[in-house]
DNA sequence: TAAATAGTGTCTCTGAGACATTATATT
DNA sequence: AATATAATGTCTCAGAGACACTATTTA
């Protein structure tokens, strides 16, 4: 904008905007995202992150909310709004990726966005999507993936997993991936989950405890499987914290 | 992209997309960011972050590196390229803006990038801006400003700076602020003037130098003004570092 | 001599990392 | 009984923060 001379609105070739996500989850001790098979040219057949083109009166944050609450049938902006103060799901831009020939069709610069929640409902098919689906993101990023993703999706997956795995290590966001209440035994299990390794618990717990306004401890016991009783903690004020969880 | 199915080329409003910069230095021992004076409307008369467009073969970085080498007269993908391992100047994207009314004239949705670099050659005047120069940050972020940034150009300015900041915790930056060699005292100083306040100078000798490959002893001494001699050190090889350095 | 700079040394306290230990519930 | 989980405790070591101290050069 602003300042070079050289726009010219019949001649200035013009862009495509989308919003892209990366939508997170941990289900079975996994870390899983949402991915929906392409009913249609180009990459037929291909996986690919949801999303979608923004909209002549919304901004790319407006156009992923949208397109994330139509993925996954909640309008999490309500959602979130409704609890003031604590969010449910958390979403936040990534990257924005405007390599030339990313899109065969045209120019497309999508704006990429990584979201991350519990407990999802169940996606629904929409239109043109043959079939919507959570993939564990080992199968999709690992060495030997089951599924080749459409356009540079790979690329951009790529970056929002390590964005998630850095912001674990000195926000409170793990927290998002479980339910209202949860267990300390739990919170850990999302840590491991999310970043292929696990600190040790006792040390886990230890710096978890005492971290102002982490988690904080209600007067609720689990009915455990195998184990003891387990207290139940819920999400405290804090958002981030310093030092840091390590990761190797 | 990818997924929605209501892209049709006859209906679709198109955007213009732009690269916008925030380039910092440090002269005089203040974080300086250069500035242009919008000679067209809107804004006329108000300073803006140097920016353009982007071309149609073009990636942003691309426009980026072609913006930042118009406004400063230097090639700086080739300086960068020459000097194969330790770049010269640092560019780096931070986030996208796409309000909708974010420019009156349409819809245009800016990727921001920041970068950073010692004593760049004093920018000539491109054509339509009416002067370029560098301006103190705090002259425009401060409490109270003498300068009134155009479009949402305050707002991208504020988090280029949070990002410049937050680098300098964790990754050996600060340095490229500097000329080849320097004194750590000189790159002490460097952290006061990007973070506007300064951790002890011995700690911070110990840090640094406790640090594998930030910096590098040379065989030269300064010839001090005020002072004795002083080590000259050289960047190292290293990018980033953990512990991080600890603002307030 | 004052002022700014250069450089070293020291003490304390926090907290990470690596364990060991004990207890409690389910299968 | 075996196993997974819950919870606490202990030891060591790295490193941040706060200072004191000395020395060197120029104005």
């Amino acid at each position: 904008m602003t300042t070079t001379p050289d726009y010219n609105p019949a001649t200035y070739t013009p862009f495509a905007v989308t919003a892209d996500l990366s939508i997170f989850t941990v289900r079975g001790g996994v870390l899983q995202v949402l991915l929906v098979e392409r009913g249609g040219d180009p990459y037929r057949g291909y996986w690919a992150l949801p999303g979608g083109f923004t909209n002549p009166e919304e901004s790319t944050d407006a156009a992923a909310y949208r397109e994330l609450a139509e993925e996954t049938g909640l309008d999490l902006r309500a959602l979130n709004r409704e609890r003031s103060g604590s969010e449910r799901v958390h979403l936040e831009q990534v990257k924005t990726y405007s390599a030339p020939q990313r899109d065969p069709r045209m120019r497309v610069v999508s704006v990429a966005y990584m979201a991350l929640a519990a407990h999802l409902p169940t996606p629904r098919a929409s239109s043109d999507a043959a079939q919507v689906r959570w993939w564990p993101v080992e199968d999709v990023l690992g060495e030997e993936p089951e599924v080749e993703l459409a356009f540079d999706h790979r690329e951009i997956l790529t970056d929002a997993r390590e964005r998630v795995r850095a912001k674990l290590e000195y926000t409170t966001m793990a927290a998002l991936f479980l339910e209202e209440t949860f267990t300390l035994h739990e919170l850990w299990r999302i840590y491991g989950a999310v970043w292929g390794e696990m600190p040790l618990l006792s040390n886990f717990r230890r710096k978890v405890l005492s971290i102002p306004g982490f988690v904080e401890a209600t007067e609720e016991l689990t009915e455990g499987s195998p184990g003891p009783k387990a207290k139940l903690y819920r999400r405290g004020p804090a958002l981030t914290f310093f030092p840091p969880l390590r990761r190797e």
